[in-house]
RNA sequence: GGCGAGUUGGCGGAGAGGUUACGUACCGGAUUGCAAAUCCGUGUAGACCGGUUCGAUUCCGGUACUCGCCUCCA
């Protein structure tokens, strides 16, 4: 069997991949807070982690993964959005508004992601579902001694976790000596993070033992990966931004509620996303939405393509120039494998490189190498273990009929070829390659592809 | 201030202590009425300074620069 290797961000080490259960090999990876679209750096863990979630099937089998990934759906941005809504006359109760809100948002969330060719996850638990599992954590970190209440709040008491910043690599000295630490008068410490807080009458809540109200986000992670996946689990993943606080909170909240069980045991973080060289923020406002993007025109395979040129640990700079080559690319390999029977197997060599740590770059240049010797039916197989040369997303690749242009071009150059004179073959042939066209000429014959920006409504008179 | 990542040819980007990465772009050739596509081919690297070595882009140390996190954020 294949080894996977996979960088361990909690030793920061590339380690030998061992399954706790190799029948069922466990993932977390955070999942996205439903206030609004996914944008696109949104979309790079997604990638990273459904291409991880393949190779674990290929290696231990479909049916021996089980992959969470949760919906936030507790969120003041999400209930800003539906007071906003109530606000502008909407009859209906807030409950039913913050409903709205959070199902459309997860509609698009699948719709998006799905046309990035990431598999759904085994489960998509949405942190409200939990909150019976997240109240009994809290009681029982507060029996233990490592949370206490105080004014309807209950805080985590960092200070009683010997380990706490053991992931991020920092101190909590360090911590507050530097940073901008909130402090708040019903908190021990400034270092302690809220497992729960009040909510008044306008915001959603729960009933618990210190009164109505609503979970922190830390502890929502802690309570579902426990729920689905045990005390103890393979692999937690999420972008490296999330590695402070909310991994190291999440650490500290799941070990103190179940001590010596292990919880996660690889870390995985895949580094941020850039676009044309710039950080996106939403405080800049300089992101776009994947939805965005797609309606730019650029498939959702080449995302998928461009996602997977940059090893998921270096940063990536998402550019135009990349959507271009990596769609060239694409329209290639489906050329070359068009009606081509996919091989049994991967090639090995594309299977090694996921594995080592999920070389993504690597195992596209193995794919390059497959095409250049001509091994199609290992292209397929290879590429489809990537997620890449699906038949869900070959859509984009359009098999729009060219042939009347093609018979029409193929008459006049006939004709030119008699008289000589090229003037209106050119003229055609300008005009198709305008609209997107790829015209090919040669000996056997006129063919017409459509190419790169393909605009079938250029076509209109042509015939 | 604390913690971490990176720096390969025009662009993207991989592996390996010693032989062409690869893709894309450019250039040359074949082909073509001309192109495109295709095929063939040339050139363009390893931030900087040291060290180890017969030999380093690849290992070690330092310098510079870039970037990220430390605050809701994937």
């Amino acid at each position: 069997m294949v080894t996977i290797r996979l960088h361990n961000t909690a030793t920061r080490a590339k380690e030998d991949f061992v399954p706790i259960d190799p029948m069922n090999v466990r993932m977390y990876v955070c999942g996205p807070t439903v206030y609004d679209r996914a944008h696109i750096g949104n979309a790079r863990p997604v990638v990273v982690f459904d291409t991880l979630f393949r190779l674990l099937r290929h290696v231990y089998g479909k049916s021996h993964v089980t992959y969470v990934r949760n919906f936030t759906d507790v969120d003041d941005k999400i209930n800003a959005t539906a007071l906003a809504r109530k606000a502008s006359g909407d009859p209906r109760d807030l409950e039913a508004l913050i409903h709205e809100r959070t199902d459309e948002t997860i509609g698009w969330y699948h719709a998006d992601m799905d046309a990035l060719g990431a598999l759904r996850p085994t489960h998509e638990p949405r942190a409200t579902d939990y909150i019976g599992q997240m109240v009994a954590m809290i009681q029982g970190l507060i029996a233990s001694g490592h949370a206490y209440e105080k004014d309807g709040h209950v805080l985590f008491r960092v200070r009683s976790y010997k380990d706490y910043g053991a992931l991020s690599g920092r101190s909590v000295d360090d911590m507050i000596a530097g940073a901008r630490v909130d402090v708040a008068p019903f908190k021990e410490d400034p270092m302690d993070f809220v497992l729960w807080k009040p909510s008044d009458a306008d915001l959603p809540g729960w009933p618990s033992p210190w009164g109505r109200g609503r979970p922190g986000w830390h502890i929502e992670c802690s309570a579902m990966s426990h729920e689905l996946l045990g005390a103890a689990f393979d692999i937690h993943g999420g972008g490296l931004d999330l590695q402070f606080p909310h991994h190291e909170n999440e650490i500290a909240q799941s070990h103190c509620a179940h001590p010596d069980e292990g919880f996660a045991k690889v870390w995985m973080h895949n580094e941020m996303l850039q676009v044309e060289g710039k950080k996106m923020s939403k405080s800049l406002g300089n992101f776009f939405t994947v939805r965005d993007v797609l309606d730019q025109g650029v498939p959702g395979e080449v995302i998928r393509f461009v996602m997977l040129s940059t090893h998921y640990g270096k940063p990536m700079d998402w550019t135009a120039e990349k959507a271009a080559q990596a769609e060239v690319t694409l329209r290639k390999w489906r050329g070359l494998v068009a009606g081509v029977e996919p091989a049994p197997t991967p090639l090995p060599g594309v299977v090694s490189a996921l594995s080592d740590d999920l070389n993504t770059a690597g195992a596209l240049a193995e794919l390059h190498a497959a095409a250049g010797r001509g091994d199609f039916a290992g292209l397929l197989t290879s590429a489809r273990l990537m997620g890449l040369l699906t038949a869900e997303l070959g859509d984009w690749v359009r098999t729009l009929d060219l042939s009347p242009y093609a018979d029409r071009l193929a008459a006049l150059r006939s004709e030119a070829m008699v008289k000589k004179d090229f003037a209106g073959v050119d003229a055609m042939k300008a005009a198709l390659m305008a609209a997107g066209v790829e015209v090919r000429i040669s000996k056997a014959g006129v063919e017409l592809l459509p190419g790169p920006g393909f605009d079938a409504g250029k076509l209109e008179g042509l015939k």
